[in-house]
DNA sequence: GGGTAATGATTGCATCTGCAACTACTTTTT
DNA sequence: AAAAAGTAGTTGCAGATGCAATCATTACCC
């Protein structure tokens, strides 16, 4: 009968979160240390050339970029830039919106997301998956669903 | 009895891994956001100010505190001269090992910790705990757990 | 339609971060 | 006990990031 030690109910999320931004941390540190090691660039390029490669056209406008991948216009810019430099996308000019433009893939940028992606997809399994059962895994993304579209569905509260 | 476009069972770890980089992202970037509207400093002060906190003595080694955050050593060096020269934390030589600080939390830390607390809290209520409930706080919790186990267990692989 | 507001992208500046090299000290080895 | 190896912390350098300001273009609205 004795109830022991329940954490309070309302710290159960601040707990959840806790976890998650350890976590986070520890594994993106741990892929960033592989893929140096493997001669590949950051997570963060990775990232970049999934979008693209997921998009119809591998093209994307930068600002929208920015927001699929939850960074700063002027980040986006020269991440762009180095990219670019690294012939890895190319900028193309907006044919509707002229002061736009839009982020594509190259073929090299292509190749370059089938190379890491193998490394990528180790580091997760090995770090990641294989310490969850698969209803775990899908229980987690399930969640995390919820949450983003809270998050996302609820912002601009002001008038 | 047709069996809909079900995930593959190896995909769902990866699934799982997104969601998390990405909900990550987007909720660190709207806590940074309030934080700087209140003028309080970064979540990364926070978690060394709470490290601190709840380490006996409020005294922790630096070598101990970069790995807890997870941050390079290098890193904690700047990071803790920052904080001292808010005289949140100080410096403190170690007797027994005449090459090692520790970093203490002052008086005025640790009332800066509790003022960004309410903050902080409220903000994780607001865009994480709020679509979840209680049950699902826990298990989350409980899986980020296991994947922390294993992979902090799993580490040193080299002979 | 002309003025104002809003948006897309870039740039300057300051901050933050990591790696590699370095100093100082400690532990291990022989 | 001297030499070698390892560990704690700092620093130089280069890269990455965000904010605010700027320029160009588009949308709004009276």
């Amino acid at each position: 009968m004795a109830r022991i030690k329940a954490a309070p109910v309302e710290d159960r999320g601040a707990q959840a979160w806790a976890r998650l931004l350890g976590v986070q941390a520890l594994i993106v540190e741990r892929i960033e240390l592989a893929f140096a090691e493997a001669g590949l660039p950051s997570l963060a390029w990775y990232d970049v050339l999934w979008e693209l490669e997921k998009s119809v056209g591998g093209r994307v406008r930068l600002h929208e970029l920015a927001e699929r991948v939850v960074l700063s216009r002027s980040n986006v810019t020269r991440l762009i830039d180095r990219l670019e430099q690294a012939r890895l996308i190319a900028r193309e000019p907006c044919a509707d919106d002229r002061r736009g433009y839009f982020a594509v893939l190259t073929p090299a940028g292509k190749e370059m997301r089938k190379k890491i992606w193998p490394v990528y997809r180790g580091q997760i399994e090995t770090l990641f998956s294989a310490h969850l059962s698969p209803t775990e895994s899908r229980a987690m993304k399930l969640m995390l669903d919820k949450v983003r579209r809270g998050v996302r569905g609820a912002r601009n509260d002001k008038p």
